[in-house]
This record gives structure tokens, C-alpha cells and sequence, in this order.
DNA sequence: CATCAATATCGATGTGCGTCGATATAACTA
DNA sequence: TAGTTATATCGACGCACATCGATATTGATG
């Protein structure tokens, strides 16, 4: 579970083309991570939320998956770095790392 | 073979929390087409040139993947409206469409 | 037309991963 | 401690796709 430190991501943009073997892996995965419209509507729906964060059995009744399934993709993008938790008695309530997703966004301008 | 038209592409910013379930399909096609290192090497080195474009042959001796798979990279990124081509004698050469990279970094703004 | 070089397609293989039901773990409450 | 709810993990299944060698296609040139 070795997160990819936010301090060390940054990336030269792609079009100044000087990306190494290495950044590319990395920015990879998260581009990988996105790549799942599941995951870009439970982003969304984080993001809808006035508190700006949602405890995870709301977002298991607002999209039609299972509870295993919804588990699983907030833990791949905790792992990436693009959610962080907070647990508060029985619930765990997910927000968005908005560094993490606007400096994954420089990387394409 | 069908090509997301350039000018209908425009998702609202995932952090405004109002993506519908067909625009995160759209998005996640082009987040996961960038989410392979080799490909974003690839727009990595066709940015680096000079001349913003390369043929197709460059690149293959530049990565170390054959012939057949860069040639499969190409045709994805095209048509995922990412990659612009122009035939000229023998060579095709590859170009970076950056209003599209642009417009997609737009959704993690 | 025949040949050569560049690119694309085909078929096969292996792997990554999204999904689920079943089950385990964690935290609160009586 | 037992019971209930929320979340995570496990194991399995199926599909998407990256990769390659072999082959087809395209365009230029004798």
C-alpha cells in the first residue's frame, strides 16, 4: 500500500516532452485510476455534497453497484492519493483531494 | 470507428459534482486511453520534436515495443480524437490535437 | 508489373481488473 | 457478551486489452 507521496508528484506537463520512463508509469496509474466511469461518478457525487464528503453507504444506494464493488474503488483512489477518509463512529466519510486532481490536470496543459 | 466529435466534447469540471452517467462514460474512454505509460510516452515524444509531428517509424525504433503494438497505440490515440495523421509518401506522420488534452485537463480544474 | 519499405491488420496469448456473493472485521449499543 | 450496522476482504469469474509474430495493405520506384 505504498501511496504515491503528494509532495513528489509533479510532473512536466506532457506537451513540453520531457517525460521519463518513470513519470509516465506514475501518472499512468492515475490517469488509469480515472479511467472508470464508475469511479468518475463516485468522484462527482463526493463532489456534489455541500460538506464536500459523503459516507460511503450513501454512495453504495446512489449508484447501482454492490457494496463490495463501491469498497473497492474508493479504495483504489485512496490509494492514489485522490480520497481521503475519516472515520466518525460506524461511518467512514470519503472527500476528494483536490491538489492531487488539479496537479494530475497540469500535467495536460 | 466512431470518433467523440472535438466540439461536443465538453464535460463540466468533475469538481462542480453535476457529471451524468453518459459523460463520465466519455471521459473515462479518454482518461484510460492516457492511463498506459507507453502511450503517454509516445505523446511525450511527439511533443518533444520541433516540428510538433513524427513519423510513425521514428517512434517505434525510440520505445522499445514492436511495430504492431505501436501502430495499435497510434490507432487508439487517434481515435480517441487525441492524435491528428497525414500521410506523405511512405510516412505517416502523428500529431498532438492539443485542444482536445486541453479540454479533457479541463475536467480536473 | 515486380519489388521494396512503411504501416495496418489478424490471431493468439497472457495479464490486469471490474464485479459479485460470501464472509470477516470494526464500532456502537443494550 | 451478544446483536446490529457499516465497511473491508476474499475467492472466483469473465472480459478488456497490451503485446507479439505473421501477414496483408499501401504507396513509391524501377
Amino acid at each position: 500500500m505504498t501511496l504515491l507521496p503528494l509532495a513528489d508528484f509533479c510532473c512536466p506537463p506532457l506537451l513540453a516532452g520531457s517525460l521519463t520512463a518513470t513519470e509516465a508509469a506514475d501518472v499512468a496509474v492515475l490517469f488509469r485510476v480515472l479511467g472508470e466511469p464508475a469511479r468518475l461518478l463516485l468522484l462527482s457525487a463526493i463532489a456534489a455534497q455541500p460538506s464536500q464528503e459523503v459516507c460511503a453507504c450513501e454512495l453504495v444506494e446512489s449508484l447501482g453497484l454492490s457494496q463490495p464493488t463501491v469498497s473497492h474503488h474508493l479504495k483504489v483512489m485512496y490509494e492514489a492519493g485522490l480520497l481521503a477518509k475519516e472515520r466518525r463512529g460506524n461511518w467512514i466519510y470519503y472527500r476528494i483531494v483536490r491538489e492531487r486532481l488539479v496537479s494530475l490536470g497540469k500535467v495536460l496543459d
